[in-house]
DNA sequence: ACCTGAACACCGTTCAAGT
DNA sequence: ACCTGAACACCGTTCAAGT
């Protein structure tokens, strides 16, 4: 039962982290095996493989081949594990064009890299939009890039958080979108009692360019470039 | 086999489901128990007294007197359960601006009321936002009202159901926002790593009317009005 | 301090048996 | 058709025991 035969998925007790690794025993080990990194770093790769109804204490813990009762000597709940890895994703929306790129396009590329990154991970957003952001450096680190470049473009101080909340929640909202069915607005047998809805679905996608883009994608760009153009009164 | 306790279990005292219902025995009741519309208003009782945490599959037939496994006589599952509640909610939305106000306050009515319903319903947005809404005739009903509101302001067809879909982007992210600790912009320990941003947080709450508003609702009429501004070349 | 292993208190869902 | 009751296959989390 302890040999390692190459074929066995190993399924049955507990240990089964993959290929025969060596067995700890009960007790402080020599070096601590984990850490907020590795954690984190586990995480993501196995929301990566199997999505985030993979992401369960247990995978977790067998990614990192340690009993699941390990993982809570670093992080307090799996809500912690959650923040970790929000945190890692912030730390690669892209900020640059804060510091090279006149105000309207910096915020352009922001907001699309920010919606491309959320919507691989929507089952963050609700973690993240009421989460403090104390002790969350990558994210406090990309406000600032954000807040420098509003002041860049004249904008006051006062109205910039604000600007921003309106911003991401826009941001948020359009990352759930795509992962829309594309029939998400057919309204089958109720067609009849919306006739003008049904002929707007119907419409949505005449007289666009070739290809034709994603839904999701049309509707952003068009909820993007008007916030900024209402925005864009104070900055430029 | 385990030997026969077999004790009735009402002759043994305990009236488990609270309040002192007689105790259906198996097999089908001479009418129907549950419904549709039992499961749908019991759900949404159990999610005003407990929150969503507390809707469960068991904490449902508790309310409604039956045991866990009926409810899969008319639910095919909890997502079943939510999209029920979802329709149900969205018949709370008011569209009434759309039938007897210009385009911009129609729409500011809309929004409003949209972002209030599902503020106390967050954990809802990531299931309408993927959901078909085939077979729910109450959503329908709304896009109906809406799309007829844009028609009559001018808008053509095929940009409709664009910017609904932007819009509501910005109504759902907006939702969870209400939800938000007043100091989740605090960047506890980090201020000195992002003084700009530290700067604006503090300044935010500065010069406002009195008294000061909430700033969710700061943040959400900024989107709502920048929004309206920039899609507002269409209609009118 | 930091691990294991065995609980604990739940979930949503399935299914045979009953009427 | 539509209910009960007993499973089933999970969850996240706690805690004593071990080093």
């Amino acid at each position: 039962m302890e040999n390692a035969t190459q074929t066995t998925p190993e399924s049955g007790g507990g240990a089964g982290a993959g290929a025969g690794q060596a067995k700890r025993r009960a007790g402080r080990p020599p070096h601590a095996v984990l850490g907020p990194d590795r954690i984190t770093k586990a995480a993501l790769k196995l929301i990566a493989r199997d999505g985030y109804k993979g992401l369960t204490m247990s995978a977790l813990a067998r990614m990192l081949s340690v009993a699941p009762s390990a993982l809570y000597n670093h992080v307090s709940s799996k809500r912690d594990v959650l923040l970790l890895v929000e945190d890692q994703l912030m730390g690669s929306v892209d900020v640059s064009g804060f510091t090279n790129a006149p105000w309207k396009e910096a915020v352009r590329r922001w907001a699309r890299s920010y919606r491309d990154v959320f919507a691989r991970h929507t089952p963050l957003i609700p973690v993240i939009a009421v989460l403090p952001v104390t002790n969350a450096p990558a994210t406090v680190r990309m406000y600032e890039a954000v807040t420098a470049g509003f002041l860049a473009a004249g904008w006051p101080a006062e109205e910039i958080v604000d600007a921003i909340v309106a911003l991401e929640s826009f941001i948020f909202g359009s990352a759930f979108d795509v992962s829309a069915p594309a029939d998400i607005f057919d309204p089958g047998e109720l067609a009849a009692d919306a006739p003008l809805f049904t002929a707007a679905v119907e419409a949505r996608s005449q007289g666009k360019s070739w290809p034709p883009p994603q839904p999701s994608d049309s509707a952003f760009e068009l909820g993007l470039e008007s916030l900024l153009t209402g925005l864009g009164r104070r900055g430029n």
